[in-house]
DNA sequence: AAGTGGTCTAGACCACATG
DNA sequence: ATGTGGTCTAGACCACTTC
């Protein structure tokens, strides 16, 4: 570890074992439950006193990367969900948390060369990958999805089946969510999406508009469509 | 400060002196932009090694709490929104924020018996405090605020002119929130509220319920409603 | 020039978990 | 008994702001 910072103020060497760390996880060296290295050997390894390790430690327990136990050890924490606050969850968990049944039924599984697609997803050039699929609770249709992915970020993605798993489901166990944007609307559905979600005509929707990052890469943007009679969204600060 | 915990390790040194600051701004000894005493200060009045004033002073700052400039000093971080995930801001500071002109109009300001009232309060009895006040931008009707309070927890509401200030901020600037409930719809107004907004026949609503406590008590019950076609929610997580 | 916060060290004692 | 993390000290050097 550089003791004196050269010119220019480099990064302090917590930040640098901070991210050291970081990276190990992104990469998958390090996995949720995993043993992270202890203090003594961090401070061995980098060079450093123990409170810089600590501190290093100490900051990305606060920020819910790792777990910290006194005698035991330092742990990668388990993944976390998108969003504690505005609870977006995975439809199909949110559905069983009900205490109901979820089915899906896939429309499209295809890849795109839109020009909005490719825009969506921040991407330079084509293809991206699209999907639309249909959520159902109890046999009753709750959420038009309709999904860009892009393929540098999700590669196998058109060989899944999304009547098992979730795209949700599938991208938060594949890479961690490191940043999204929503947008909420009240709007009247298209024909088409009416049609799918069984209202009435009039009936308004519930549209959520969300992107998620993976690094620095777009990785999914999404528009889901709810029926106003049947959904909200709810949560607490 | 008690360098040796006595028993039952009662808290460490770095959190009693959070908690000291803490204290201070809570009983309004600190204000927002306020001059914290130096590490250096401290360091005399506590007793302890700077690193564990640092420390303190430190996890206030990525708390929120402080804003510390190096060469300069230590500051009261000026009042936090309710939240910066969900940004359900004070409408006034959104359409400020926009560059345009916010005015209100207040269509109801009294004492109500309502038991739907007393109910979304969870009072045991009445009177509750109601509101009605439309929010425009730039003269365009924009928000429907249907808003409950208790008189416990603000009782000289009705005596406000709202005309001058939301309620919202009169509320945030009287007692800190510390918690918030809310739900998402999109809904079809009532020929009430499509009047005041100045909407379409068939034009939805996005609708947004919110509850506030301060301590054990429901503060204020509010139902906002705002015409689909002029507003949605936005964010980042 | 003086004062502020930002970082770091090389020790230390402690509570706790695990074998 | 050993190793882990949690806290703390008494110094130090630095970058920066303010006067």
């Amino acid at each position: 570890m550089q003791n004196k910072p050269a010119r220019g103020t480099p990064l302090p060497a917590y930040e640098q074992i901070k991210r050291h760390v970081l990276a190990q996880i992104e990469s998958g060296a390090l996995k949720p439950g995993d043993v992270v290295p202890s203090e003594t050997e961090m401070v061995k390894e980098f060079g450093v006193a123990r409170m810089t390790v600590s501190r290093a430690l100490r900051e990305l327990m606060a920020e819910g990367v790792l777990n910290r136990v006194r005698g035991s050890g330092t742990y990668v924490a388990p993944r976390q969900y998108e969003s504690t606050v505005l609870q977006i969850r995975n439809i199909a968990d949110e559905i069983a948390a009900r205490g109901h049944r979820h089915t899906a039924r896939v429309l499209a599984l295809e890849s795109s060369e839109e020009p909005t697609a490719v825009a969506a997803l921040e991407l330079d050039a084509g293809p991206a990958f699209h999907s639309r699929i249909v959520h159902y609770e109890e046999g009753e249709p709750i959420q038009y999805e309709d999904r860009y992915v892009n393929p540098e970020v999700f590669p196998d993605y058109l060989a899944q089946d999304f009547t098992l798993e979730t795209p949700n489901n599938y991208m938060v166990r594949l890479a961690p969510i490191q940043r999204a944007e929503f947008r909420i609307y009240a709007q009247k559905p298209d024909a088409h999406v009416r049609q799918h979600l069984a209202m009435e005509i009039g009936e308004p929707c519930l549209l959520l508009l969300r992107r998620t990052w993976v690094g620095k890469h777009v990785a999914t943007s999404v528009r889901l469509w709810h029926p106003a009679s049947r959904f909200h969204l709810a949560g607490t600060v």
